[in-house]
This record gives C-alpha cells, sequence and structure tokens, in this order.
DNA sequence: GCTACCTATGCAACAAGGTGCACTGCAACC
DNA sequence: GGTTGCAGTGCACCTTGTTGCATAGGTAGC
C-alpha cells in the first residue's frame, strides 16, 4: 500500500495536522493519490503506532485542539525502504471506459453525453494543472531535486489529463460520425 | 461500482463459465477493468441471487463441472440503467508518481531504475495493443456499432499506455540531466 | 513415478476504501 | 436569528479487493 507513503511524502515536505493533510489530498499530492479525511486518520493513528510519525497535541483557542504529525526516524527509514522496492504497475480503472464498450447495449446518445461530461472535466483539471505550472515552474530547465521532482508528477498529470481530454475526442467524433 | 457492468458487458458480447471470464479479464476487458477469479465468482453469484444473470450447470467429462451464464432480462434493464447514469471520473493512483516526488528521500537513482522498469513495462503493453490494433481492426473507418466501441476502448488503452511511456521519458531523461 | 500445469469452483480471513454520522465552536452572510 | 462554511477528530458499518487454502481429475514432460 502507498497511503502511508504518499501521507509520509507529504508529511517530509511539511508536518501539519490530519485535517491539513486531508487538505492537501484535496489538491497537489491528492491530484495522483486520492484519500478521504477518514482515512487519513486512521492512517496516521497506525503510523503512529508504527513510530513512522511522532504526534503533538496542540491546544487551540476558539477552535477544536488538534494534533501535529511529523515524521519520526522510523518513517524515513521506511519511506527510504519503500523507494528502492520494486512497485507494481497500476492497472486502468476506467468506468467510461466499460461505458463506451458497452454503447451498443443501451442508450448511445447518452454514453456520448457522458463522454463529453468527462472530456469537459478533464479539461477543467488540465487548466488548473497548466495554470500550476505557469506560477510554480516558470522556468523548468533551472529545477534541481525536490522542485524537480514535484515539477515532473505535475507533468504527469497534465499528460494524463490531456491523454483523457483528447481520447474524449476521438470518442466524440467517431460515436457522431457512426450515429448521423 | 462497475465489475458487475463489466461483466454483463462481458457476458453479452459471449456468455461463458466463472473460469473463462476470469480469463477474459487476465486479457481484452481486464486491460480497462482488472478482477480476480475471486471477485468474479462472488460477484457472479450475487448477480444470479439478482435475477442479472442465468446459471446453468455443465456436467463435464474428465474435467470439473462447469456452470455456464448468460446475461438475463434483468442485467439487461441494469446495463441500460447504468449506462445512461452519470458516473464520477476515475481518479489517478500512480504509486510511480508519490515515488518520483519522494525521490529526494531515498535513492533516486534505484526510483530511476523504478521508472525504467515501468516505461518497459508499459512499452511492452503499448506493443500487444498496436497487434490488436492492427489485427482486428485493419480499417477503423470502416467501423460502426459494436465494432467501433471496442476500437474506441482500445484506443484509449494504446492512448493511456503511450502516455506513460512518454512520461517515464521524460522522468528519466529529466533525473539524468539533474544527476549528472 | 513425480512434478507441474490446466480446468473449475469456492470458503475464510483480512486489508483497504467509502459512507454516514456525531460533537464542538467560531465567523460570516443574509 | 438562522444557515452555511471552516476547523478539527473520530467511530461504526459496509463494500471491494487480496491472499491463502482446499478440492479434484486430466494432460504433458522428464
Amino acid at each position: 500500500m502507498a497511503l502511508e507513503h504518499a501521507i509520509l511524502v507529504s508529511l517530509e515536505e511539511r508536518p501539519g495536522s490530519g485535517y491539513e493533510l486531508a487538505g492537501r489530498f484535496d489538491k497537489s499530492i491528492g491530484y495522483f493519490w486520492a484519500a478521504s479525511h477518514q482515512q487519513i486518520y486512521r492512517t496516521l493513528k497506525r503510523m503512529v503506532e508504527l513510530d513512522w510519525v511522532a504526534v503533538e497535541h496542540v491546544a487551540q483557542q476558539g477552535r477544536p485542539d488538534k494534533k501535529h504529525y511529523r515524521i519520526a526516524a522510523g518513517g524515513r527509514a521506511e519511506l527510504r525502504r519503500w523507494l528502492a522496492e520494486p512497485s507494481e504497475p497500476a492497472h486502468l480503472r476506467e468506468e467510461l471506459a466499460v461505458k463506451v464498450r458497452g454503447a451498443s447495449l443501451g442508450d448511445v446518445a447518452a454514453v456520448r453525453a457522458e463522454v463529453a461530461r468527462h472530456r469537459d472535466h478533464h479539461a477543467e483539471r488540465l487548466d488548473v494543472y497548466r495554470v500550476i505550472e505557469k506560477n510554480d515552474f516558470p522556468d523548468p530547465g533551472s529545477l534541481h531535486g525536490r522542485g524537480l521532482h514535484q515539477y515532473l508528477v505535475l507533468r504527469g498529470g497534465i499528460r494524463a489529463e490531456q491523454g483523457m481530454v483528447e481520447w474524449c475526442e476521438e470518442v466524440l467524433e467517431a460515436l457522431g460520425r457512426d450515429q448521423s
């Protein structure tokens, strides 16, 4: 499993509370590895028991107390171990593809509309990534180390979203031709 | 969930046993929606209870008896319902991206080797898809209906694998430049 | 004669992920 | 004065997915 490792990477970049981590998983890191706040709280608890992260209770006024997490020595060791270990290539899990494949068993026009909706969604996501790219990485050629690694992951997101947009366009065009 | 629906689509194309379905999920359909034989047996059982599929016990000589499944009226109705229903865009879950993002916390060279391994894997997969494309769909322009839909899903697979190969190349090149 | 793999189905247990809900209290808006 | 939203943590339950094992005869190679 990699949720622990995604959390470790995120905590290493910046320590914080579970709530804060959940926020990060709603953007940045979470674009490539989604997780709900439930999963994060539960996993953090387990990671404390494993001594991968250290907790510190922080009392607050006007707000509920929070727990501040930071990566511990055990977590760093685990990260190093995991980074060196080979991992399985992820397999695709695209509900939309199943729908396209089964389109002729239902309303093709409805499936086409679904594809259009997904295209719009991925186009929006692509715009978000492009803005981040422009703002945070104006000069990619000069990047090194951590900054370069963050940029490369963003590039992966851009490629993935662009690929989806193009595929949706191809499907829309082909289904349109077939129906007319 | 879409495993039921993937099974329905597959059974509609061709009825068969759970074992046979598991085989299909190891190739064709399974390239876009993976499932183990355990999942398939369990899901088929549930689908029989729901009257989405019909079973027929087939006695065999020299081999264990098998159960032959075909889609039932309830399954066709469910498929139509599901096809018309909007679905959530799938979110990425790429362990490799987490590793690239965390590369500086471990052995960058090891992560680079991982990326190379994954590139090779996706390149092989891409080759498989390209062969299928050439053999099964020699004249895409003339496709209609079900054949066209199958082709479009294959095109999605080709785009996804090609995108991964290109991203891996970009990462390898950038990490190589950074290290030297 | 032994090992290994294929066909064929399935249980049991566990790990991971998702959904719904509960509690607290402040700030902002209308 | 009521709703909405933010900050903050967590339990309980349910569904999905994975792993290990069991059964059992046939076929093929060494």
